[in-house]
DNA sequence: CAATCAACGTTGCACGCGCAACATACAAGA
DNA sequence: TCTTGTATGTTGCGCGTGCAACGTTGATTG
């Protein structure tokens, strides 16, 4: 009947609740994260992964990390790193202290976390809106869950 | 106690089950959508996006789509999606029909569904082995409907 | 009929990213 | 001591993306 009959037949073995729960799961978080992002881009000229920088740091002891762990926290690549820390530096927001050659620490100044509390209730509304204020409780906690569940299973970094 | 704890404090109002919540959603996809990825490039050369553009047309009638249906069936820009079908014409995977300078069309060869049958068994080996296969059947459900939730209580084109 | 407007597809541009290659520093072993 | 191996951070490069600007087409309106 169809033309071309394998190719949507790969596809369709799976039941149709299967097929809409990844693509539901993909969709959504693509839209969220880009409405995040979109919104931190055009008011502060940040993206998410630079607040989420500028946020692991504040949340280290002494405001400050290596770039590797760092690098593991935004789950980034070290050469994306490097240069998410030149623009961060080159904005004042952090400081690069080389200990080493190798061995080099990352620190928020305050003016970084000046940015970052502007930065956070900026989030926190983009997330309430599309997120939470659409979930109940039962709901959030079903869905940390599951997550937790796709994640841990096995390291993140490959 | 803390050097600068307005920062800190601005996410540690949320409990700490809903950070926990975002940030297992948001990591998850991420992660998800990277091996899945990674694997295509690898073996096919191709990205998902590509491959979703293959089977958004494969799915269609005719197999035919013109370029702002297709544009937003993948969520993404329409110059993104210029140049998507630029890569794939360029491999004879698909076929540009302009009717009209405003109205352009693009089709699927048989050698672009060829590329889909090969292309199709490694998604879903990947989304099965990182995704349905950590899930019970109840907990596909409950992910699908609240990611349902999320995306259309809005229209996901802005 | 002429003018206006909206929708569509394309191109120039800057940006963030990962990979591969490289340089450096440190540890372990002969 | 010299060598090898490992971990770390940086740079060159190509790629995919969104935005803004542009040309074109067709419909609406005066």
């Amino acid at each position: 009947m169809t033309k071309h009959p394998t190719a949507r037949s790969a596809w369709l073995a799976r039941p149709a609740a299967d097929r809409e729960a990844w693509n539901n799961f993909r969709k959504a978080a693509g839209a969220l994260i880009s409405h995040v992002d979109a919104d931190l881009q055009q008011h502060l000229k940040l993206g998410y992964t630079d607040v989420d920088a500028l946020l692991h740091l504040s949340l280290a002891s002494d405001d400050c990390l290596r770039m590797a762990t760092l690098a593991r926290g935004v789950s980034r690549s070290p050469s994306a790193l490097t240069r998410l820390v030149d623009r961060l530096e080159e904005r004042s927001l952090v400081t690069r202290t080389r200990h080493s050659s190798t061995d080099v620490s990352v620190e928020v100044t305050p003016a970084g976390l000046d940015v970052l509390d502007q930065a956070a209730p900026r989030i926190l509304e983009q997330v309430e809106q599309r997120f939470w204020s659409r979930l109940t409780a039962d709901e959030r906690d079903a869905l940390s869950a599951i997550c937790r569940k796709l994640m841990d299973s096995e390291p993140m970094n490959c």
